[in-house]
RNA sequence: GGGCGGAUGGCGGAACUGGCAGACGCGCCGGACUUAGGAUCCGGUGGAGCGAUCCGUGAGGGUUCGAGUCCCUCUCCGCCCACCA
């Protein structure tokens, strides 16, 4: 055995043998429970990062540990190759993506390999392969047919930079989350998800997903944003009627006018002539303000009166229509009833417009609202009704039920449930993406490509520019075909999918990934399915976690799965910073790459840094003397097996039993086993496991074996430490762990090796120490017996020199005892 | 403004249902071995005090024999969302 520890001639030796062997291939234990561990695949745009080598290092432990358990464990792993940054690349220096994006799998694959990670590599697949993306075309085509899908004329949101229509959900303040322009709405046609016939559904299942952390939950919630309400008509006499939504009919009876979003289509007939051109003048400039201008915190709220008036059905006084910027059109029924007393936005507008302010609801308890125009700001909580006729007295929320309900039976409204969630718009018009599998016919309208004709592949010869059409239309052999019905000339859609299409169900194909008759393979996914871990970033916790929600429950509809939640449990690890504290970036200079650490360390000490350092969830800052110490801390483990060799061949049935060092070794060993196992089971804190496996080398460090008994002692500590070690440093650990087994054992390998298992008597100390406290101060400790009951203690106790000063002329008025931790004497006087 | 997390030594972090605060690592201090040490090994390390002892988990109150942990009030930090009616 080398004397020093050097992971370079170590860790690619392992690496191949675990290849050869075929250590990590999925189904090897057809008759075991399968697990499935996932994390969120990469999209490969230049090199790996540290994010990258922190999600894969959490799953890959997690998945080591399970194959030991004995499970059957599919760790699959692709590449999420499609989409915008390499396109972006593409424009700018004229290579085709693929050709970029292949480069950059190449170079990714190589890193994770480096990196020690147990993928089964025979399921590799990238999305930006026909054989991938043909089943998007199909998934499409059967959720067009279920009405899932469908076309639709309407306001989307165009991001000035990337030319392109981008979902709801990707517009953050008002600009593209990619690439950062601003973002105009533009009436468009586009192809869209009808997610929010999944709304409820999506919301109900939260519940049931009791292992994912609560902030994920809480998101999703919000973001699904479900709120109850009521719909109202106000109708406007020989005109229209308004419908307005309302979460909070109980203040109907302070409406004092109402507000109409610019767009509204009732705006042009009710407006009165006189005032028609500063109506008109105001909903033009409203238009051409930006989103983000428009709805920023600071905006102000302007308006304009129509000069018409509408009646509150429920007191039949007439108020003023007015318009104003903050109402949005794409919100409920894009009309609102203004209740300033009770609301901050609409208090702040009818301030500035000098309109009424009425107070209808009063606190429960407290002191009472001033009269509306003395408030100084909304009172927006619940509380209880005044001046609103028969339901005065009333609480807001029995108010808001008895309020919807007369609406309902006296026709004028009814109760109501809105969503925040809005359909998934995902055509795109850019190039690298899935076609969308339709065709334009002059006689026909939309044609569905047939299956047989699946799939619809993306052409190599596209000129990507960037602006004005979509590339694919470009391509005249591409867009030039003949109805599939007809057969006459037609052309194809040039529009592609939003890449989270590719996202929203990689994990199923993992379980058959060269099936070429249909997306995946049912009875695998009936082995395999939901995913049991599932680990990524936070940054996901809408967008693709909800839309990997919906697409679950789509292809449970298919008949391709059987439960309509896709994951189990949910890990979201924080971010490595720089080595100060700040996101790693190009332009702070403090970027660390996984590449030159592996290089400088090694795979293991560089796995054992990313999991030492903090628990998953929490952010991290990089830190090169802590690296520093993980490698010393795997040199020193190395070291220890070096230094005990004489104890390799001990048998175990020497194993010592009288007290003293060794047996205290062998506590200490079990003790290990089970917070190591206990560490996966429950917590996946795996900082706190290698601090125990650090405890256990501590330990043993200075033990001098002389017998037999203390030598097997060694050997046992030493093989489970290699075997607990293996998860998070496996190389060092394989080597190690074929070391103490010796020749012998040269054609198994440890990755295959059962888990230890430890010795319930063993983990119980059979000596423990106690705490004395003296009302409630530590005054001492006493040994005592695990089993001890509490006058042994006490008497032990009180025998104490410091614990009896302090009880010296007192009188003892209670004592507090818990077993094996501490007893506390009460005492007064 | 709303939601969700946080706040513990010089630093990263431990502490199961309230029960010895600071495990483990880093850093620092001392010693050993060395031509040398930025390698390794051993010891020390929350603060104050010579000491018995006292003070210490963002701040202030409370519950309790006992609070980092539970309750109330507040401050600061991070993330997500935001004229969503």
């Amino acid at each position: 055995m080398n004397e020093r520890y050097e992971p370079h001639s170590i860790e690619p030796r392992w690496q191949t043998r675990w290849e050869q062997a075929g250590a990590f291939k999925t189904g090897r234990r057809p008759d075991a429970e399968p697990r499935y561990v996932l994390e969120m695949f990469p999209y490969p745009s230049g090199a790996m990062h540290m994010g990258h080598g922190r999600v894969y290092t959490i799953g890959d432990a997690l998945a080591r540990y399970l194959r030991m358990r004995g499970f059957d464990v599919i760790h699959p792993i692709g590449f999420d190759a499609l989409g915008l940054p390499a396109e972006n690349a593409a424009i700018k220096d004229g290579r085709h993506p693929g050709e970029r994006t292949r480069e950059n799998i190449v170079a990714f694959r190589a890193e994770m390999k480096s990196l020690g990670y147990s993928f089964d590599w025979s399921r590799e697949f990238a999305t930006c392969e026909p054989e991938y993306y043909r089943w998007n075309q199909w998934f499409f085509l059967r959720m067009l047919e279920r009405g899932i899908v469908y076309r639709r004329e309407g306001k989307a949101n165009w991001c000035t930079g990337c030319n392109t229509v981008i979902a709801n959900e990707q517009v953050v303040d008002g600009r593209c989350e990619r690439c950062e322009s601003p973002v105009v709405e533009k009436v468009i046609p586009e192809w869209a998800f009808r997610i929010t016939a999944f709304a409820q559904d999506l919301l109900d299942g939260l519940d049931r997903l009791t292992a994912w952390p609560e902030r994920i939950l809480t998101m999703q919630r919000n973001w699904i944003g479900k709120s109850v309400g009521a719909e109202v008509a106000f109708p406007v006499p020989g005109q229209a009627s308004i419908d307005v939504f309302t979460t909070r009919v109980d203040t109907i009876f302070g409406c004092t006018y109402v507000v109409l979003a610019p767009e509204h289509p009732l705006v042009e007939k009710v407006t009165v002539p006189e005032r028609a051109a500063e109506v008109r003048a105001f909903v033009e400039r409203t238009r051409k303000t930006e989103a983000a201008e428009r709805t920023g915190e600071d905006a102000p709220k302007e308006g304009v009166f129509t000069g018409a008036h509408a009646v509150n059905p429920y007191t039949g006084e007439r108020v003023p229509v007015w318009l104003a910027n903050f109402v949005l059109a794409g919100y409920g029924t894009g009309a609102v009833m203004s209740v300033p007393a009770h609301d901050q936005r609409d208090f702040e507008f009818a301030r500035k417009y000098g309109l009424p302010v009425r107070v209808v609801i009063q606190p429960a308890k407290g002191e009472k609202l001033p009269p509306g125009d003395q408030l100084a700001k909304a009172y927006t909580e619940d509380g209880v009704l005044e001046g609103s006729g028969r339901f005065t007295g009333l609480g807001s929320a029995p108010a808001r039920e008895a309020m919807a309900d007369e609406a309902k039976a006296k026709g004028f409204g009814k109760p109501t449930v809105r969503w925040h969630l809005r359909d998934w718009g995902f055509s795109r018009q850019r190039y690298w993406g899935t076609p969308i599998p339709v065709i334009y016919c002059g006689t026909d309208g939309i044609v569905p490509v047939p299956d047989d004709q699946l799939p619809v592949v993306l052409p190599d010869e596209a000129i990507i520019t960037g602006k004005g059409e979509p590339p694919l239309a470009k391509v005249p052999s591409f867009v030039n075909v003949t109805c599939p019905k007809c057969g006459k000339p037609a052309r194809r859609e040039v529009e592609t999918m939003d890449t989270f299409v590719d996202s929203s169900w990689y994990y199923a194909r993992f379980l058959s990934p060269h099936d070429d008759k249909r997306p995946f393979d049912p009875e695998a996914a009936k082995r395999w399915l939901p995913v049991d871990v599932y680990v990524g970033g936070p940054e996901h916790a809408v967008m693709h976690l909800l839309y990997f929600r919906f697409w679950h429950r789509v292809m449970h509809q298919l008949g391709l799965v059987h439960e309509d939640e896709p994951c189990e449990r949910l890990v979201t690890q924080g971010i490595v910073n720089g080595p100060d504290g700040r996101k790693m970036s190009k332009r702070w200079g403090n970027v660390v790459q996984p590449g030159p650490m592996v290089r400088k360390y090694g795979a293991d000490t560089l796995r054992l840094f990313i999991l030492f350092a903090a628990p998953p969830e929490k952010d991290i800052d990089w830190s090169d003397d802590q690296v520093d110490g993980l490698f010393r801390f795997l040199a020193r483990v190395w070291r220890l097996y070096h230094a005990r060799q004489d104890c390799f061949r001990a048998g175990p049935e020497h194993l010592p039993g009288a007290p003293g060092p060794f047996l205290e070794l062998r506590r200490r060993t079990h003790r290990t086993v089970q917070r190591v196992t206990e560490g996966f089971d429950k917590e996946l804190k795996f900082n706190t496991s290698i601090a125990a496996l650090m405890e256990l080398v501590n330990e043993l460090y200075p033990l001098e074996p002389k017998t037999d008994a203390d030598r097997a002692a060694v050997r046992e500590a030493l093989v489970a430490l290699a075997s607990l070690l293996s998860p998070f440093a496996p190389h060092v650990a394989e080597e190690l762990w074929h070391e103490v087994i010796g020749p012998a054992a040269k054609d198994r390998l440890l990755v295959d090796e059962p888990w230890p298992t430890f010795d319930p008597a063993l983990v119980l100390a059979d000596t423990v120490t106690i705490a004395v406290q003296v009302n409630g101060k530590l005054r001492g400790e006493v040994q005592a017996p695990a089993s001890a009951g509490e006058a042994e203690v006490r008497a032990l106790a009180e025998a104490e020199e410091r614990v009896q000063a302090h009880l010296a002329g007192k009188t003892v008025r209670k004592v507090v005892f818990v077993p094996k931790r501490l007893v506390n004497f009460v005492v007064g006087g």
